[in-house]
RNA sequence: GGUUCCAUAGCUCAGUUGGAUAGAGCAACGGUUUUCUAAACCGUCGGUCGCAGGUUCGAAUCCUGCUGGGACUACCA
């Protein structure tokens, strides 16, 4: 509505000889119990326009009306100045959009963004923590490639490291060459289970130390679980033949586990990075930041930055026996994922419990002089919480994701052939159904909330299917491809210029607004902004689609194909909105 | 202790440059189907926007303090 602005600022300057900047107009929609399309705040020109807010709206509303062919007519009430906007205006949109190839998605803006996600630990399956991450992190990608980026999908596998050592050793100790074949377990459940295992293990021998009167902390380091899982983690860093072996048999069976749970999920990678590859990088930068003063070494050796004057603490970023920490690490790899990819943008998809370590990493690449340092953002997402608390994986308090899945497709096939709706379809497309309408559910679920924000899932709760969720929004694409194959035609011409009733502007408008939306959601990184509308826009349809018929015989030809063709494209941006969400949409359901 | 994020209806959530009487869904109650799919549509009920000040013509939104909750603050990742 730029000209909108451009003609207010026009009408000020006439009428009350001040010039204005156009972030002074202040355009809302206007509230629908009142009569308008747009809606002036005048409040802020009262200052100058010596008037009441009335008066002033009614000269500038008297103005645009005469200038402006689009103003059809106005209203003024309480200082609002309510414009309506041309039913011409609006169908001509309607038409472009119809005209425009893919609408809504963004012409390309060659630039290239990476978003990193998924990041799993090798030592236990993916529970409903992880699930919001891949989510998130799919969506945001599918939104950037819409908004016109060029996207890489990466994800950077925790494969190596003390943890993944623990189901090592425990597996060794109390397997019994247990596998994924002997056992009928999930390869990523089975490795799981001894992660478990070797930590109810180790809280054993801990209370037997103490019972002999060692002190915790000391008890905790002297277990001989955790000093034999130590030293395999140095054996696997000496390239130890035999650990390296188990290390590459578990981790496989790991990865096919994951491997159905991403696909299980729709989720990929364009590329992935392993830490065994990359946990060694980083040391070249600690030389190149002491030589550029940014770190500095203490005399025990190990290397520190010292943040203070940005408000943080100093932070270590090379141990003292030479070895990497995590931070070294991350500035390694980032050095390394640009080297591979030159993006103008890198995503972080990581929790927010990890908000410090990310402040840090890119204040360190700034001041490295890094040229991705700028265009490094951590998409910060808020944990879930279960009724019950937090999640914790040693205590099994956990909802895996395999499971969660499971009972989200089970719980949409009891709630689909009780309504009796699908009993022409074959086994096949039943399947499909239940499982598109399971994920769905469970995805939109997920994703309309804020990513920021923490978030609470209930289990026992079983997801609605009803209101303000994905399968309300699947089933309105589902009515409309029945009413367009109920039509027998795909030419959907109608004739002039002609009015439109209140649903037909009302859908119209919000199909409008789709390719702004894509835009605000990939500036936000925000698959919830998509979500809403998404809603927002199958409400108004369900409300269009109730109240006016499409194929009845009393229906004019004109009517009957503009309203197809209404239909028509509101289907296109619910499948094209619905796909950014990683949500699939059936044509019947 | 320090840093930081959060608090909106019984529950789950919208509310993005400060704008009208703070909105949805679920739950509860009532209505709509011989008519293109009732997973829908319409209505009723439900609020001290955590509390107290401040800035402003105007504050859920900005500032300060307080209360309550989370996260971070390791030579862990």
């Amino acid at each position: 509505m730029e000209f909108i602005v451009q003609k207010t600022i026009e009408a000020v300057k006439v009428l009350f000889d001040q010039n204005i900047e156009a972030s002074a107009v202040t355009l809302q929609e206007t509230r629908k119990e009142f009569e308008g399309d747009i809606t002036i705040v005048v409040f802020p020109f009262t200052r100058f326009s010596k008037t009441s807010p009335d008066a002033t709206a009614t000269a500038i509303g008297a103005y645009l009306i005469n200038h402006v062919t689009e103003v059809a007519d106005f209203n003024v009430i309480k200082g609002f100045l309510n414009l309506v906007i041309a039913d011409s205006y609006w169908v001509n949109r309607f038409k472009i959009a119809c005209n425009t190839p893919n609408f809504g998605f963004a012409q390309p803006n060659g630039q290239k963004v990476m978003v990193e996600y998924s990041s799993p630990n090798t030592n236990k399956p993916l529970h409903l923590g992880h699930v919001r991450n891949n989510l998130l992190g799919y969506s945001v990608a599918e939104i950037l490639k819409g908004a016109g980026y060029d996207v890489a999908k990466v994800n950077l596998v925790n494969d190596r490291g003390i943890h993944i050592c623990k189901s090592m050793l425990a597996w060794k100790k109390f397997g019994n060459g247990e596998t994924p074949a002997s056992s009928g377990l999930k390869g990523d459940h089975l490795v799981g289970k001894y992660y478990v295992i070797f930590d109810k293990e180790y809280k054993k021998e801990i209370d037997a130390l103490k019972a002999t009167g060692v002190a915790e902390d000391d008890a905790k380091k002297q277990a001989p679980l955790m000093i034999e899982a130590q030293l395999m983690l140095k054996k696997w860093e000496e390239g130890d033949k035999e650990v390296i072996d188990l290390w590459k048999m578990m981790n496989g069976w790991v990865y096919e586990g994951f491997d159905e749970t991403y696909k299980k999920l729709g989720v990929n990678f364009d590329k992935y990075y392993y830490e065994s590859n990359t946990y060694l990088l980083g040391k070249e930068i600690i030389e190149e930041g002491l030589q550029k003063g940014v770190f500095f070494r203490k005399p025990d050796s190990s290397v520190w930055i010292d943040l203070t004057e940005d408000g943080l603490d100093q932070k270590l970023v090379l141990r003292s026996d030479g070895t990497s920490v995590y931070m070294t690490q991350d500035m390694g790899t980032a050095q390394l994922k640009y080297g591979d990819f030159k993006m103008d943008k890198s995503v972080y998809v990581v929790g927010n419990e990890q908000d410090y370590h990310f402040k840090v990493l890119f204040l360190i690449l700034n001041k490295l002089g890094k040229e991705f340092a700028k265009g490094s953002y951590h998409l910060s997402y808020g944990m879930v919480d279960l009724p019950s608390g937090k999640m914790k994986s040693r205590e099994g308090t956990v909802v895996d994701a395999d499971d969660l899945i499971q009972e989200m497709i089970d719980t949409s096939r009891e709630y689909t052939e009780a309504l009796g709706k699908v009993d022409d379809f074959n086994d096949q497309e039943k399947v499909e159904l239940f499982r598109k309408i399971g994920l769905g559910a469970l995805k939109y679920h997920i994703l309309k909330v804020d990513p920021k924000k923490r978030m609470m899932f209930d289990p026992s709760e079983s997801i609605d299917f009803q209101g303000h969720t994905g399968p309300f929004i699947q089933y309105s694409y589902a009515r409309i491809q029945s009413v367009l194959r109920k039509s027998g035609s795909s030419d959907f011409t109608y004739g002039e210029v002609f009015p439109l009733n209140k649903d037909e502007r009302e859908l119209i408008q919000q199909l409008d607004k789709f390719p702004s939306v894509i835009i605000d959601a990939a500036d936000n990184y925000s698959p919830a902004v998509i979500g809403n509308y998404l809603y927002e826009l199958a409400k108004a349809y369900n409300k269009f689609y109730h109240d006016n018929p499409i194929l009845k015989p009393e229906i004019s030809q004109h009517d009957r194909n503009f309203r197809l063709q209404l239909s028509k494209l509101t289907g296109d941006v619910i499948k094209r909105g619905m796909g950014l969400m990683g949500i699939e949409v059936p044509e019947r359901m």
